[in-house]
DNA sequence: CATGAATGAGACTTCATTCAT
DNA sequence: TATGAATGAAGTCTCATTCAT
């Protein structure tokens, strides 16, 4: 890819970024080109539908969360990991609107898998219960679920203590009774 | 008001209901007033905006709730009245796409208030951590946190397994250790 | 339907047959509008898509031409009542530009078939054979075949002598050796 | 011109020739570029609109034909070498979409003199009249006006058989009676 | 009061052509 | 000279709301 096209493309990333963290799905092209100083038409080439633009933004988050994930595993108690993996997450999810109402409005599970995500979870969920500190029951689609939960908490009240209140009351519900 | 717009009325409630249900928020006043077998104009005169007709929805079904959050609290075990209450708001609304979505997206606290659910959670939720069952920081206004978290939980996942795996852990994560 | 509709539409197919009779089948549904002086909106409620509109400016002088060959079939000599019938659709669409370009380019069949055109012109033909003014290979087929011919001719060619002197060799051609 | 300019040229005509054949008068300029594997630029280089491309394509064809008139010149019946021109140019062009589009609704008869078709033709069809074969009154603007004709019959009705049966009757149209 | 036709801003997307690399 | 990324006007269609009948 051309130095202008790659340059071009991040461009219109972080303002997509921007525009969709502000607006959330129903938000614009023409406004992220405005916002990319760029045609729409060259958002299109990139993105060739609204929808791969919004996709390219969650996948794009997922592999962050991936990350975390991935730098979960190696803490020495997998609970402590897991916990922190999901604020972590949240955390990097509260300001963005987009986002927060694909999770909550969409199964995202292709992504979740593609990213490597769900595999991560699916260890450090493991080892949590063979320490005993995660519900014997939990299993990794309540992941997904409880980031769908976050997030339309998230949108619908704006105060941070609503969702921290809320994702306390949900790891308490998944630590081993 | 004239007879014949009570009837109207009550047309376009049913028929916005069916519809809101079905299509979700997205719906539009030409299909409820199809439904209705009334003209747009009369939906208009009855509720002005879009906005209305859904208020009106939503705060129809936080009644029937409220009604719910009584019957509860003539329960003997106050936390066993608060798991009902719960699960039978959450089993009335899974079917509805519209309340769903408004739940998850927008803060319902003002028509909380006004049908008295505010007031019965919060009764209720005393007399369960009187009793010990209730964690002792939980609060009233975790009850429109779950519901957000629920709606946006059936819309993303279509089986209702997930959104009861959801609200198990959650009603876990609220009793008190 | 009511009056003020019942206008309405007639506004706007007269503005279309003016509108796509100049400017062919890119003709814009605003300039239709725009001519029609009514909102787009009104267009479209009158005619779903672009091409609901064009079928039923299509439609219209196929009914016409219909017309024309029922006419046709009351004339003594059947031959003569054919040539007078072709003429007559040659001398109406010569200068609408849409419908030449559309009969020109798609197989307008079925709406030849509904309005009764197929039906009168292979009852005509009949006759004519039966004269033995036609030739005997000639087949109702024949006439959207020299529609198309002559639409293509018409757009190519702007004098009127120019399509008059190709309809002349193909009815030439049509006459029974 | 340098000998890879030269070569991009002709994959360009090659690839145009495909593109537009396939797809018509509506086929994109990028297609043709990808289908030559060569830039837009490359494309817009040689031939400055899709206009000037377009008419490359069709000269190129109306030469062709043009060596057609010559040899049917050179045979004894000059009648006989009009009608194989005609169905040999018609053989041709039947499988070219953008080309029947182009001659059912412009009028190329510039390119028709330029190419020297047209003086070939005028006096094929001089010779075929004094075998007295060719009616009278024809004129060389006979030949654009049926390919018009046959160009829209091309594109408006799939089967040869239909383009066929109109070239027959506009033959038989042309012949002396 | 009821009706439903009309409105028109605004959404997404395409593609001939230009121009920086 | 070649490349192909960028441009942006223009086109189709939708839908919340208004208003004539």
């Amino acid at each position: 890819m051309r130095a202008d096209a790659r340059r071009n493309r991040e461009r219109i990333l972080k303002a997509a970024r921007a525009v969709f963290g502000e607006q959330g799905i129903e938000a614009q092209i023409d406004d992220v080109a405005k916002r990319a100083k760029v045609g729409v038409g060259t958002v299109y080439r990139h993105y060739p539908t609204k929808e791969a633009l919004r996709d390219a933004l969650v996948r794009e988050r997922f592999e962050e969360i991936a990350g975390y994930a991935e730098e979960a595993l190696r803490r020495d108690d997998a609970w402590e990991g897991f916990c922190e993996l999901i604020w972590r997450a949240a955390e990097r999810n509260a300001a963005d609107r987009a986002f927060c109402e694909v999770v909550a409005f969409t199964d995202q599970s292709s992504i979740v898998e593609e990213t490597g995500l769900a595999g991560s979870t699916a260890l450090l969920m493991e080892r949590a219960k063979a320490l005993g500190k995660l519900r014997a029951d939990a299993t990794p689609v309540d992941i997904p679920i409880m980031m769908a939960g976050a997030g339309s908490v998230m949108r619908a009240h704006a105060s941070p203590a609503v969702w921290r209140r809320y994702l306390t009351i949900m790891l308490d519900g998944l630590r081993a009774p």
